[in-house]
DNA sequence: CTGACTGCAAACCCTTTGCAGACCG
DNA sequence: CGGTCTGCAAAGGGTTTGCAGTCAG
């Protein structure tokens, strides 16, 4: 791990420490373990990914603590999910090129078009990893009927709030 | 609905119809059912809400028959699934502007960075679905790995390698 | 010290699989 | 008609939850 590495850790961890503080969250060594070892890499690993890892250094900790830690720290927002969480794979028939906007509360997704957005340039970077099939644009925001419910208190939804069906 | 969208559904069927009779695959009413109901929305459902929707007009259907055709479709080349597909959420401790490459064969995300990538102009359109919270670019593509093992038949991989963890 | 947090184990739920009967081509 | 496909039911695997003991603040 380099250097640049390991600050980055370093600054992400001080944050945690600021927001916890603030919400009155304890900071527990399975805790800082968790966010420490999801903080240092961007492979984007799954909640069994990142236990298996954490259990090297504290092989006390135990996967349910691993699920409860990583959505407190998504509720704290220092931590996001890739593509429409939760609730299984999505299906998409529409093979035209178009782009997704996805709520962040519900779900919720819905094609767009743009030409502008088409045809995106791909970074040299990006054709290192592999080959391209296809570049679309994720945009993630709160839809409209989101937006209207936003009264409920936005920590701590009931955790059944995470990810409905369309 | 609208005229272009049944156009657009006929169009879509037409194509499963010529895709299916070549690979030699038989056309059931409940593919038939399944698919027309995928062509027929963007609203990415999962394999569940697409059941209940079938199953309005087809009461006998099945969720298994249901799982067994999407994944077919996705054999085929007819339907995508959305985001790094199969094995629960997976999470991400980046808060920078960051995007994703993401390979569609074994599920493994990196991130990479770019400027001419950030501040992606967001249409109008989009911003009548609600607000927007971020716009990134999502790679698909094969990493470098999988690549190497094209040796493997595409169709028809043993099934566990839909989405293996990073 | 005390309430929040953890580990354990059981419950839950979504998804897949084996099998016998039904149906497409 | 024959092989594929479906529906059923049960198994499988990931995720969540209730509870009693433990630990951070």
């Amino acid at each position: 791990m380099r250097k640049s590495e390991l600050s980055r850790i370093d600054r992400r961890l001080e944050h945690l420490k600021t927001v916890a503080r603030e919400a009155g969250l304890k900071l527990t060594h399975q805790r800082l373990e968790i966010f420490r070892e999801l903080a240092g890499t961007d492979a984007h690993p799954d909640a069994e990914t990142l236990f298996r890892a954490v259990q090297q250094r504290m092989p006390t900790v135990s996967l349910d603590t691993v699920y409860r830690t990583l959505w407190m720290l998504h509720d704290l927002g220092l931590v996001t999910t890739l593509g429409p969480q939760r609730y299984g794979v999505r299906f998409d028939a529409n093979l035209d090129r178009h782009h997704h906007f996805s709520c962040v509360r519900c779900g919720l997704v819905r094609d767009f078009e743009s030409e502008e957005l088409d045809g995106l340039p791909v970074p040299d970077s990006v054709k290192r990893l592999g080959s391209v099939v296809d570049a679309h644009v994720e945009v993630r925001g709160l839809c409209a009927t989101c937006q209207r419910d936003q009264g409920t208190p936005k920590n701590l939804q009931p955790s059944g709030t995470r990810g409905e069906r369309t």
